[in-house]
DNA sequence: CCTAGATACATCGTATTACGATATATATGA
DNA sequence: TCATATATATCGTAATACGATGTATCTAGG
């Protein structure tokens, strides 16, 4: 008895409950992140951007295209983004040598600092709220 | 002044690349949502209160109110948010006996098999993104 | 090497949606 | 009864990602 294979799945109100539950959890995480980087001055995409170029590490060095894929926005998204952050004194942006059709990014010190602080913050409340948010993900995928 | 004294806490690059990890395995996971969502006709919002509201079973009856503490927004922009939705033909709302000023929010036949397709499919998604995302949120909060 | 096509980024106008400010209706307590 | 609080609604605005399109640069096939 597949009831599934129909499309017309049968689901408990708990499970509707559990997913609720789940994102509710993510909203006020979200909402925690967005209220924080607000208060460093900074639109909530900025602050992922900035986190996104500071976690990219060691590979080769981040470009507008790369910021569009990790953001999961368009190309043209992200060059916006990225001039509405070198405008701000965020972001440097720089022809690269070997192929000029690319902007290599590169934080400015005061973006490092307000990173900084940001990210503290976060990893300590994530660290508040990850048992929460695990079981609830559990709960939810169960 | 010495800005270490004051939260300049001294982050590896290891600590910003797992939280930009989890950060963007959350915007797979909410990208995967709005696109599916999409596809069925829904704002991600607009799915959110669905959500929301069957999620709220057996308790005092859904209002305007509920659903802007649960989404985070604000009472006059859930009651944007419901009045569209009434307008697609996804809530039904009634004014409550006891207490006219509410509004007592109910899904329609087709929200209900808008959801409940949508909700199988972020469950089955889910089952598959956990593992991967409770190990990227136990390496930030670590 | 020279051109066609691909790639990377940029610009402009638009749509969506949450918000601030404010308004209305209803309830409740002194 | 009236002042105040509560619940919802309206309207204009701002922010930002997008579609459509444009420009510069690179690369491969002939």
């Amino acid at each position: 008895m597949d009831a599934d294979a129909l499309g017309a799945e049968t689901l408990s109100s708990e499970q509707y409950a559990a997913l609720a539950d789940f994102r509710f959890r993510l909203r006020r995480f979200l909402a925690f992140s967005e209220a924080a980087a607000g208060r460093a001055g900074l639109p909530p995409q900025q602050h992922q951007a900035l986190l996104t170029l500071a976690g990219h590490v060691g590979r080769n060095p981040a470009t507008v295209g790369l910021l569009a894929e990790q953001l999961l926005i368009a190309p043209h998204s992200a060059a916006e983004l990225v001039a509405r952050m070198v405008e701000a004194g965020l972001l440097s942006k720089t022809r690269a040598a070997e192929d000029r059709r690319r902007s290599e990014l590169a934080l400015t010190p005061r973006a490092e600092a307000l990173l900084r602080t940001l990210t503290a913050a976060h990893l300590e409340e994530l660290r508040g709220l990850a048992p929460a948010l695990t079981e609830a993900l559990a709960s939810a995928a169960r």
